[in-house]
DNA sequence: AGAATCCCAAGTAAACTAATCGGGATTCCT
DNA sequence: AGGAATCCCGATTAGTTTACTTGGGATTCT
């Protein structure tokens, strides 16, 4: 139960994006140097992003990645759920898993467990937004912080 | 984010020992059988649980594995901190990480997401344990179930 | 004695991770 | 027009992890 590096350095890298949001593209290399990674590497993980319609990109000099759309309408598990893949714990909790490919699937009793994991995964990614993140406003201590 | 075989083998051997829990020891073939899984992998999921704390073992016909204590007794996150590993998304919240090991260590954003992420997965698998799985009163949709 | 069981350590094929490498296609700026 | 900056794409790779298998030894019951 580790994130691997694309999960975070994706995170960390919306966030960047988030941060500089409305000032045109920022290129990679802004955000390679400030995490340490390579440009190539993050390039991999823009693609995806991109592909998902959660970033734009564009070419040429004085290009680069921006946000598609404001910060406050990306959330953490949207950005998560493409880099690092979804969050299903177990493959027969994924959608394309028919009844047929596991004799107990109805009446799984270990099966509610790891849909209960997922769904609160989910449940917590997806109640930060990047926003949140650029405020600063996150309470360490709450597991799901109400906004008022 | 996905689960190994570990953690799903491990909480299922464990979910059928509770079942049979105060009938004396259960060899592991009976386990493996149901659960299609060879015996010597089973084994070494079992050596961990052993260790732990989590089952005592008799050696010898007619011997086996049983819970060290009533079901009851054993969160669903007992069990999988174990033979997953504990649940820290991401080393810098595991408890061997310095506040040295990372220059943004304390006011880094990013990671108070992981933090809730793995606080709350925490508390999910804590609110279960295993006479709630044998008793079947899982309430599929519900995340965190009050038990009243 | 012999069967059933747990115990231990090593080996292994396949998959995955985290990159790196090399080059091509656009676009801006001068 | 030329050159630099940037994104885009696909292949390769070293290292790690996963999910086992193999082979045997120790203990206990009958």
């Amino acid at each position: 139960m580790r994130l691997s590096t694309r999960g975070r350095y994706g995170l960390r890298a919306m966030y960047e994006l988030a941060l500089h949001y409305g000032e045109g593209p920022i290129p990679l290399n802004f955000i390679a140097d400030k995490q340490m990674v390579s440009v190539h590497y993050l390039e991999q993980l823009m693609a995806k992003l991109r592909r998902a319609g959660l970033v734009v990109s564009s070419r040429g000099a004085q290009g680069g990645y921006e946000l598609s759309r404001p910060p406050e309408k990306i959330t953490v598990g949207d950005v998560v759920r493409i880099t690092e893949g979804s969050f299903d714990p177990v493959q027969c909790l994924s959608n394309d898993f028919g009844d047929d490919d596991c004799e107990q699937f109805g009446d799984c009793v270990v099966r509610l467990v790891w849909k209960r994991l997922r769904d609160s995964t989910n449940e917590v990614l997806d109640s930060l937004n990047l926003r949140d993140l650029c405020d600063g406003t996150i309470d360490p201590e709450d597991t799901l912080s109400e906004k008022s």
